[in-house]
DNA sequence: TATGTAATTATACAGTTGTTCAACAAGAGG
DNA sequence: CCTCTTGTTGAACAACTGTATAATTACATA
């Protein structure tokens, strides 16, 4: 088939965008690239081939490539917070912040790959770590408020920011050992653990009906 | 300064040593690399001019690179452990477990570069998969053998298995986010949470002397 | 001292890395 | 239609990557 027969008819070379569609496509590239292959696969190569445009572009809109990975952290975190607590207030009890944690989306050796690589990033990159500090601050209040306004209905009294951190170190702890090899714990198993530690402080929880899978073996 | 008249005097332009201690420093020299700058610093002629040997000694010894990381994952673990469980069994009890999983020498940002990039490496490395399979399972198991024990002492009953697990997870957790931001949490506090997370189970605990700095600020 | 072996060096090599930059061209505004 | 802005390309570039291999040479052995 050849192309049709209009001697004005051109098929353009590529397609011009705006800036920030550009830097958007760009950056979900540079994920993809980290969810696939870790900091290994974070190539000008890979993030090119995977974005379909040609190696200048990185530099033309970012600088380099370092400073890609810099916004590809920033875009991660929000993505990873928006889903943790759905701006949607009403319904972010300390339940659905546990089922959350273990979702099936971010429990995969893809998300592995790119904490491993944006940690290791972190610890070499100073404006990185301070922009780290202020998200996970944010991230522990907010916990902390959660635990502390559920304490609150129950008529109990707790150190909810004891409690907060505890709380995310041993769902980041959990997370990690699931992550690295999903044999150890189940996600259902790494839930109880989670809902064990905060009943312990909080009494009994609303646990969602677990949707338990008839299993033959 | 000329070199010394002496005509049989010749100094050797290099030294021939065992093959297991040349493997050894190049485990070394490996894990230096690694404790710097992360997997990104792990190159051929950063471990060669670390370890003061031209590039081919690594091939002959080890036959790949990829090959020398294994070593050195392994190398890592070992001493890791014999770091946390001291072969003097007699004196390992939760409390210096405790003590030792937040000993300055694990909580650094050298220790934290080896650690991701190994745990990236065994995330894509079926083969330091299984090893490391093995290795967390005694791991754990050992934990377990030691709350079951402290449990048994005390006349309580627990499920030795799930607290284990908890305590590893919890230890992984905090461990992890105190060397990405030392300022979240101080390793005295990390430790209370541990402790308070076990006596929770096991009841009181012969916590040690709290070597606490007068601190005025 | 002479000899053999294997530890070690040094270089070559092809492939990949991130960056730079001149040239091109898409698409908006005239 | 033309012009201008600038998003986009594509190649060139030096530096670096891991590996292979021939040439050295230290050192144990006889």
């Amino acid at each position: 088939m050849k192309k049709k027969s209009g001697p004005t008819i051109k098929t353009p070379k590529f397609r011009r965008i705006s800036p920030q569609e550009r830097r958007s496509r760009l950056i979900d590239a540079g994920l993809a690239c980290l969810a696939k292959g870790g900091i290994r696969a974070f190539t000008m190569d890979n993030i090119c081939r995977e974005a379909k445009i040609s190696r200048g572009l990185v530099a033309h809109h970012f600088g380099s490539k370092d400073a890609l990975l810099a916004e590809v952290y920033a875009a991660v975190y929000d993505r990873m917070l928006a889903h943790l607590v759905p701006p949607d207030a009403a319904s972010t009890d300390i339940v659905a912040l546990v089922e959350n944690s273990f979702s099936p989306s971010l429990l995969n050796g893809e998300s592995l790959n790119i904490w491993l690589a944006l940690w290791s990033e972190i610890a070499s990159n100073p404006a990185l770590r301070t922009e780290h500090r202020k998200h996970y601050a944010l991230y522990r209040e907010g916990i902390a408020r959660l635990i502390s306004a559920t304490a609150r209905d129950r008529g109990r009294t707790v150190d909810s920011y004891e409690l907060a951190t505890i709380f995310i170190s041993l769902v980041d702890g959990l997370w990690l050992e699931q992550c690295i090899d999903s044999s150890v714990l189940s996600a259902t198993r790494a839930k109880d653990v989670c809902y064990s530690v905060l009943e312990t402080a909080l009494g009994p929880l609303r646990r969602p009906a677990s949707r338990s899978v008839a299993v033959t073996a």
